[in-house]
RNA sequence: GGACCCGUAGUGUAGUGGCCUAACACGCCAGCCUGUCACGCUGGAGAUCGCCGGUUCGAAUCCGGUCGGGUCCGCCA
């Protein structure tokens, strides 16, 4: 580090090679130890500790100011870098070879007694404190090496793009308000009262218009803000790493994507092993089949396996039924648990059914060829050990089977699997596993409005082979059904999840008006709502829209998996809390009379408590 | 919108109907100490048990409500 006029050199600069020069340094006390006659202060900044001895037989003065030096105070200690004493040196400390020893002191900043400990980096304080007082928090070493990680990730972001070409341009924070997706965050205007702008949920239409102008690979971190509940992965505003690239098919971007993923692994964790390099790629059907989830993680295996044939002539009606409606009878083989207790296979059918499903059959096979389980009365033994082979089961194994519809009997068991993973500890928690999952359906159908909805992102293209199934049974884009053509088509979507998270997802989009606007039509905008809506993209799009598409990666989740957090509060400098809150500025906060009237604005009166989802 | 969990000195915990005049550790304050590094030793201060109401002879403890925090479902690219 540069010197300043307040120091020489940082609390991690002073080694061995700096013996015999005088120096002076700045940081907070981390530890005072007063032993009467002889004071040592740890001298504490983000890059280390140094020890500062202040001996009163060589400044009175000084060991008169060090007695009055409490933690937390900000401090200025001159001095000469000296070699401790032979047996005094403390390999806890890079500097534990030299100490500072003091001849002046100065007191820059008084503190008071935090409300918690900062020099013990182990200990544990209600989350809520630390948030109100996140400037002490931030102090402590775990979370500012994880802001710290952070900026290494971006910086390695910003220098793979800069290498490939990439150009970072920024897009605005007020734009227009569309009411697909998530809930937007509303400003109003004052200069256009009854008017207002929304925050984007993501800079979407913005990067597709740069493709128009022929910025022919954008990217940028960009804040991105939805007025949705919060969870331990999902924060009202947060950070994408969003990017876009023209003449390029889906293939092109996920090279790109993997490529640049590898290179900000490296430079953020050279140290945790990587599983698949290349990244695996399944179809969304493929990896709902395998994994029972569109981001499954692959560390480990206890792979979905189909029962149905079996099923059929198992003689177990509940089968038998769910298969005659077109259902799915599927299985997993959990090695090692054939032993598992009663209680916790409760546990599991607990889960089962929280996750959607009706029930849970198990099978449990002991090491000497016998099998217990709920279903063995029913269909015999010997159909019992007939389904636990066909899971894939061996002697001591416990076999999982779920019959529900499509998807659902994937899904519900893939949230058992990963449950199992985690619970009895089957993988190896540092590696890494990037792997993409694509060919989503395009729609999907919602019940509620009777209507095709995008699964992703509306200006998601249709794969070219499955482009003659955007349409419907009628023919009339207003009369859908669940069983249109529309159904069955598949996006150019992808996603990327790492270590079972999903991390990002992007797209090839349309880029003629003409699909576009048919893609629209068929999730019930008529063109009217469409010109409403999206009049800034359709029209751009008539003045030469190239081939594109890209990505978005949500880059608070990836520091969090690459520093083994579950939380991303915890890879954020000012976080909020589960309900929105501020608690270190007291946001949100009453707003005042006269903003509201420059706005032309009223508060609704409420009566009660229960008119919030008004 | 719903379900569940948590709330006791500054911090982390113990106490789950009377043994509580609320305990322990760290921190804090004062004194002593020239080689400590989680310094040590001696002494001290600090809590109306989140808030409101109820049950009870008696409530930190049981019940209802409320506020705050957390996890999950709904919601959410």
């Amino acid at each position: 580090m540069r010197p300043t006029s307040y120091r020489d050199l940082t609390c991690a600069d002073a080694r061995l090679e700096e013996v015999g020069k005088p120096a002076t340094l700045a940081g907070w006390v981390n530890r005072r130890r007063d032993l009467g006659q002889l004071i040592f202060l740890d001298l504490r900044d983000r890059y280390g500790i140094t020890q500062v001895v202040i001996d009163n037989a060589d400044s009175p003065e000084a060991h008169a100011i060090a007695e009055q030096v409490r933690p937390e105070c900000v401090v200025r200690v001159s001095g000469t870098i000296t070699k401790r004493l032979a047996g005094m040196e403390n390999d806890k400390l890079d500097t534990g070879d030299v100490e500072l020893r003091a001849t002046e002191i100065e007191i820059l900043a008084t503190a008071k007694t935090p409300p918690f400990v900062i020099n013990d980096p182990a200990a544990e304080v209600d989350e809520s404190i630390r948030l109100k007082y996140r400037y002490l928090d931030l102090r402590r070493g775990p979370l500012q090496r994880r802001i710290v990680a952070r900026s290494r990730m971006v910086k390695a972001i910003r220098d793979a793009h800069d290498a490939a070409g990439f150009v970072e341009i920024e897009t605005p924070l007020l734009i227009k308000s569309t009411p697909e997706g998530a809930r937007d965050f509303v400003v109003p205007s004052r200069l256009q009262p009854g008017s207002v702008y929304a925050l984007p949920q993501s800079p979407q239409q913005m990067k597709q218009l740069l493709m128009v102008s022929g910025f022919d690979r954008y990217y940028q971190i960009a804040r991105c803000l939805r007025d949705e509940d919060l969870r331990g992965d999902r924060q009202p505003e947060f950070t994408q790493l969003d990017l876009e690239m023209s003449f390029v098919d889906d293939t092109d971007v996920m090279a790109w994507v993997e490529e640049m993923c590898l290179a900000v692994t490296k430079a953020v964790r050279p140290d945790r092993p990587l599983l698949n390099d290349p990244f695996p790629r399944f179809s969304f059907r493929e990896a709902i089949d395998r994994f029972g989830s569109d981001k499954p993680d692959v560390r480990y295996g206890m792979e979905l396996r189909d029962l149905g044939d079996l099923a059929a002539a198992s003689g177990f009606r509940v089968f038998e039924s769910v298969l005659d409606a077109g259902g799915r009878v599927v299985g997993l083989a959990a090695p090692g648990l054939g032993g598992l207790a009663r209680k916790q296979i409760d546990e599991l059918t607990e889960l089962a059914r929280k996750a959607g499903a009706s029930g849970l059959v198990w099978l449990a096979l002991d090491g000497e060829g016998g099998i217990r389980g709920s279903i063995v009365k029913v269909v015999g033994e010997e159909m019992a050990h007939r389904l636990a082979a066909a899971a894939g089961a061996g002697p001591g194994d416990l076999v999982l089977i779920v019959a529900d519809r499509d998807i659902t009997a994937q899904e519900v068991l893939g949230t058992l699997r990963v449950e199992l993973a985690d619970r009895h500890e089957m993988y190896d928690r540092s590696v890494l596993s990037y792997v993409w999952v694509y060919q989503f359906p395009m729609y999907h159908w919602d019940e509620d409005n009777a209507r095709w909805d995008a699964t992703h992102n509306p200006f998601s293209a249709v794969l070219p082979e499955d482009e003659a199934l955007l349409t419907t049974n009628s023919g009339d884009p207003a009369v859908a059904s669940p069983e249109d053509p529309a159904g069955r088509a598949r996006a150019q979507q992808y996603d990327i999840a790492l270590n079972g998270w999903e991390l990002g997802g992007g797209s090839v989009r349309f880029h003629t008006r003409e699909m576009l606007s048919k893609s629209f039509s068929l999730m019930g905008h008529d063109l009217e709502a469409q010109e409403e809506q999206f009049s800034g993209i359709l029209e751009a799009f008539e003045y030469g829209a190239p081939p594109h598409g890209g990505i978005a990666l949500g880059v608070d989740r990836w520091i969090a998996l690459l520093t083994d957090q579950s939380n991303i509060r915890e890879v954020m400098a000012f976080p909020k809390t589960s309900s929105g809150s501020d608690l270190m500025l007291d946001a949100p906060s009453p707003v005042h009379a006269d903003q509201l009237a420059e706005l032309g604005l009223m508060l609704q009166p409420r009566i009660g408590r229960d008119r919030s989802s008004d």
